[in-house]
RNA sequence: GCUGGCUUCGCAUAGUGGCAAUUGCGGCAGACUGUAAAUCUGCUCCCUUCGGGGUUCCUUGGUUCGAGUCCAAGAGCCAGCA
């Protein structure tokens, strides 16, 4: 079934969206969190775990089960949904961003008929084209299949970035003429960096290849900043159809959700709740101001001394799995020792703390009230617990 | 009792006479945005105005310009023989 995008209502005095997402009978609400599981797992969870978190869609990764198990193994297993026991919608990335973690970094061929890596498990050669992308994810199965791009890094200038959004076209366009699964929608995004005429030359270029969805890319880089981020929303979102989702690309922190939401975003991905998790940090309410003065998100280590002896849970009113059943001084005892099972916890807890945020977003569009909502996040800036 | 071995900064270890001294663990923090990430980085004798300064390698004495390193004695631990 394809997606479908239903926009139920903007914000009064926002761009903000409310709406739904329709896969087949199932639907699903936006503004939406989409936990990550690259290699067809949310890691450390079961899918009853992530399931209890409520999410919608969830993603995994083109790259690394092409790699490994390989698309044929997959499909022997009957699907990406059978094999991993994920009966819910499933987007699966292109291998786009690892042109820009892999191939970029070690200074690999990105050429026009595709990207050149080199095999992070046995040092072989790959090469991955915009046709092999979308075969591997035809052969995946998953509902939702994104355009193979180049994900430039945030260091790329006007001259680069506008040669390859250019090249991004052309492969979206070659990778839409091989895509050949009837059941699976599929994506084009845009790119263009910070500069508001590549972006929106690549949004009206791509809508006009007429895709199931569209994204905003290359927004998550290395040290992009934050002004860049909104820069590159702003300048793609006008000319994107309104009928359609809008997928900003591997974001973020919450406050980059609220202003991504503010903007006319849909939907979102980010590996942070759970790599955060696993590195012993859970988020918290309110922001933190950085050294430099961005406000980031807040969050706790649970690694520090200081949550030994705290037998509260990780945030007073979550409704989390973690948060109902474990203490701060429980999970800093299973960080110390190694144990799986804190960062299980630690990762429901973020994972629900950024659908509760958009659970939160959602209930401020339909009362018109998204302003509002966005102010106070600001001013109940809290410091760190 | 005799013979041999050992003793290093919380623990375990590396240390050819130029050493505030290796590495791992532990400890204290930090980073993380479409996952090369249950990872990576910094600090971990004392003081410091971050330039540096002060005390260290079981104890005592010695050789030496210089000793964690060599010599002697003592203490403790381990092994073998009694």
């Amino acid at each position: 079934m394809k997606v479908e995008y239903k926009l139920i209502k903007t914000d009064k005095n926002s761009k903000a969206r409310l709406g739904k997402v329709h896969f087949g009978d199932k639907a699903y609400d936006t503004p939406m969190f989409m936990p990550v599981g690259t290699q067809a797992t949310v890691k450390t969870l079961s899918p009853e775990q992530v399931k209890a978190c409520h999410p919608g869609i969830i993603l995994a990764n083109t790259y690394h089960l092409w790699l490994r198990p390989t698309p044929e193994v997959v499909k022997e297993a009957g699907g990406l949904h059978k094999f991993m026991n994920w009966d819910g919608p499933i987007l699966t990335d292109s291998g786009g961003y690892q042109v820009f973690s892999l191939a970029h970094n070690k200074k690999k061929d990105i050429t026009e008929e595709g990207v050149h890596f080199k095999s992070e498990l046995d040092g072989s050669k790959l090469f991955l084209t915009p046709e092999k992308s979308i075969e591997i994810q035809n052969t995946l199965d998953s509902d939702i299949a994104m355009s193979f791009d180049e994900c430039p890094p945030a260091t790329a200038d006007y001259n680069y970035l506008k040669n390859s959004i250019e090249r991004t076209l052309r492969w979206a366009e070659r990778g839409k003429k091989v895509h050949n699964n009837p059941n699976q929608s599929l994506f084009g995004i845009v790119q263009g960096g910070p500069y508001e005429d590549l972006r929106r030359w690549s949004a009206e270029h791509t809508v006009a290849l007429n895709f199931d969805g569209y994204s905003i890319g290359g927004v998550a880089n290395d040290d992009e900043c934050k002004d860049d981020m909104y820069k590159a929303i702003d300048f793609s979102t006008p000319y994107l159809p309104e009928d359609k989702l809008r997928y900003l690309m591997g974001v973020g922190e919450p406050v980059d959700l609220v202003e991504s939401v503010f903007r006319g975003v849909d939907i979102f991905d980010c590996v942070s709740p759970t790599r955060l998790a696993r590195h012993g940090n859970a988020l918290v309410p309110g922001l933190r101001i950085a050294p430099d003065g961005t406000p980031k998100e807040n969050r706790i280590n649970l690694k520090n001394a200081r949550f030994k002896h705290d037998f509260t849970p990780l945030e007073g009113g979550c409704d989390c799995y973690a948060c109902q059943h474990y203490t701060k001084a429980y999970i800093h005892h299973l960080m110390r020792c190694g144990e799986t099972f804190g960062a299980s916890l630690l990762s429901i807890h973020n994972i629900r703390f950024l659908i509760r945020l958009c659970e939160d977003m959602r209930q401020a569009i339909a009362e018109d009230r998204f302003l509002e909502f966005r102010d106070n996040f600001y001013k109940n800036s809290k410091s760190p617990q």
